[in-house]
DNA sequence: CGAGGCCTTGAACCGGTTCAATCCTGGTGG
DNA sequence: CCACCAGGATTGAACCGGTTCAAGGCCTCG
């Protein structure tokens, strides 16, 4: 990476790792070389097919962007949300093809990192490739958090949801207790809730009078973060934000 | 990995990986050498406790053991099943503790890799690492094939359970078309599914009725695979049991 | 023969869905 | 400048898939 127009484009997955264990600045180096390019996608488009085999991977490092399948009856099912600093499609680097696609919720910005040069900086770089590999572990850790969200009231999955987004959105810098912007609609959230957007609207109208939270126009609001913890049951614990040992 | 003990306890996993990709009797020599152990679990112990620093983590070489939490209203909440083969921890490894438990689901033998071993290992086989990193994206690939699964009907759900365990006993040679054994109760389906033992139950029987399959004293009888898999929309390239290339 | 797990079934209930209509807002073109 | 339009948000009312509660039944094992 040498281009000006691509510095920095690691520093909030650094960020994020570093939460979790030191990395020197030669192995951020190495990983700043393994990005090519950056492109820009307009909300909608298709980042990644499901099926086709990749030989690049991609960064997030500015919008919202989905994990998503469409199911036999033509719903939509979101499967994750990824915000800045995510590695969304590391994944396809040991899998060769993913078995989902991956959609921009909203304009977004992705760093393109060839697998040629991912394969030469893991393999020289062995603490760095465990960081790496770390990073889609946090990933599995948070589906299976969705599959128990699941398991919950309608209440218990959004005030989840906008929980998660929220810790994660921070490490990042992209919120704080009393907020954050959101660019999805409500239609999103049901897709990502397995709820039908009639329900979402009703819960959020129940949230909003309960002085939980305000979601509206593109924005989260939050009135109550404790209680918004609560109803959630949300433990940040599945992020791995504490790892200490390198 | 000398003793006369252990031998063969990697083969189940091995079977897996050379589905995927081409592993070398030297890389194979070396993941057996970092065995340690095999341990044997009863019915509901636990194997591995959320929030636990690990330095080891553990294959599974027989039986069933499940990823569980324990939900706020005491409800128990199954995020995958594991097979023979398994690297049922092995995210221990990168995350160093794990945000759920490990509990055996029938009577279970585990093969133990001290974390120091599997350092060395990865460190020196840099394509056996990306093998083992390999095996935990499929994972959350199951994770979030479950996602989806959860947002489809009782019928759908519980189809693509057996359909997912029958393909995953397949490999290593557990399962043929006509059935395969399995040793949960109508509860352990349950808690994998999000339903109630008393639904899980009456969609057995309507699925019994069907021709569909019959689950009785431990064992999967599958009447009408084609059926099976209709029902459960069930597409097994989320396995990654067909990569090609080094 | 008794006890404890597990499976089975019925009946009432309820959280979330479905269908349909309306509202609101920001952007567009006449 | 305003009428129009499209996408998103909102609300009401009927409906239904799955839950809940409760009662038995059937094994296996001591």
């Amino acid at each position: 990476m040498t281009d000006e127009v691509l510095g920095g484009v690691t520093s909030s997955l650094l960020t994020k790792l570093r939460r979790s264990d030191r990395i020197t600045e030669e192995e951020a180096d190495s990983l700043d070389r393994a990005i090519s390019d950056v492109e820009s996608y307009a909300p909608r488009s298709i980042i990644c097919r499901a099926h086709v085999d990749q030989d690049v991977s991609k960064l997030l490092v500015e919008g919202f962007v989905s994990r998503q399948c469409t199911l036999v009856d033509g719903r939509r099912q979101i499967l994750a949300i990824h915000v800045p600093g995510d590695f969304v499609d590391l994944h396809a680097f040991v899998l060769k093809y993913l078995d989902h696609d991956v959609v921009a919720l909203s304009p977004a910005k992705l760093a393109i990192a060839p697998h040629q040069a991912l394969r030469k900086v893991t393999d020289e770089e062995p603490h760095l490739a465990r960081m790496l590999w770390f990073s889609t572990a946090v990933d599995a850790a948070i589906h299976r958090e969705w599959i128990a969200s699941l398991g919950r009231s309608a209440m218990a999955r959004v005030a989840h949801l906008f929980c998660e987004l929220r810790a994660r959105l921070e490490v990042v810098g992209l919120a704080d207790r009393s907020g954050y912007a959101l660019p999805l609609t409500q239609v999103d959230l049901a897709d990502a809730t397995s709820l039908t957007p009639v329900h979402v609207n009703r819960t959020l109208r129940q949230m909003r009078e309960a002085g939980l939270l305000d979601f509206r126009s593109g924005r989260v609001e939050i009135g109550d973060l404790v209680g918004l913890i609560r109803i959630a049951a949300f433990d940040p614990r599945y992020l791995y934000f504490d790892r200490i040992a390198r």
